[in-house]
DNA sequence: CTAACCTGCAACCAAATGGTTGTACAAACT
DNA sequence: AGTTTGTACAACCATTTGGTTGCAGGTTAG
């Protein structure tokens, strides 16, 4: 079973990039819960069908988010891997910061100004 | 002292198109570490210091990195407040993901199928 | 004082984004 | 069989984005 541990420029730039609209945000927290078919997401939002139909793609593509077929309908689910693969590209950022801050405070130890 | 609890939508937003691209997430990482004046970090990427100065500036407008004026520079420092928050956000996600397999399991053991 | 440096901002341009409508096709009713 | 439903995709349009160059103003150095 291949699984995929690093993730690309690019992919990360998707995957931001898809979390930085309202209604993309909204859809994740939706199919998180509840699996929904692409006609059933695009009742909820006041747009065309199409366009929620893009920002479904658009998910999609940056992996947030996955499509099974069910009949003639698609059914979109959250993926919580992505999700996590996020918060860890995050964490590493809070991570830095810290060690920042550690190194600041290991000088202050070595020279102590009393 | 006011402290901001709560995100707009609009405010979410700028946040994760401020993440959507690697050399302005290179730019968090960088201030995070060292603070460093707009003309510093315009040395490190190959495009014009105006390109650099707005991805700067965007990342600003999200309120991930701070800007003070030292002389005639001004001091870029990475706002690990910010990250937190982003971080928080997809918390959020996570959890709403974890109620939902919650659910599905205290269904499962309310009506065992053996 | 003058020159060099750092920054901000405007104008411009190509490409991407986010919306629309229309068309096509497969699946499911009646 | 025919109609409705669900989805995908193309074409189009306005706006935003990410880059450029050029200019103006404040700050430091010679």
């Amino acid at each position: 079973m291949v699984v995929q541990t690093d993730l690309s420029d690019a992919e990360v730039d998707r995957i931001f990039h898809a979390l930085a609209d309202a209604t993309r945000r909204d859809i994740v927290r939706r199919t998180l819960t509840v699996e929904s078919s692409v006609s059933e997401l695009a009742q909820a939002y006041d747009m065309s069908f199409a366009a929620v139909q893009k920002h479904v793609a658009v998910l999609e593509g940056a992996g947030l988010v996955v499509k099974t077929p069910r009949g003639r309908e698609r059914l979109v689910r959250g993926n919580p891997d992505r999700i996590r693969k996020a918060q860890r590209l995050l964490d590493a950022y809070e991570q830095l910061w810290r060690d920042r801050v550690d190194r600041l405070d290991s000088l202050f130890a070595e020279r102590p100004d009393r």
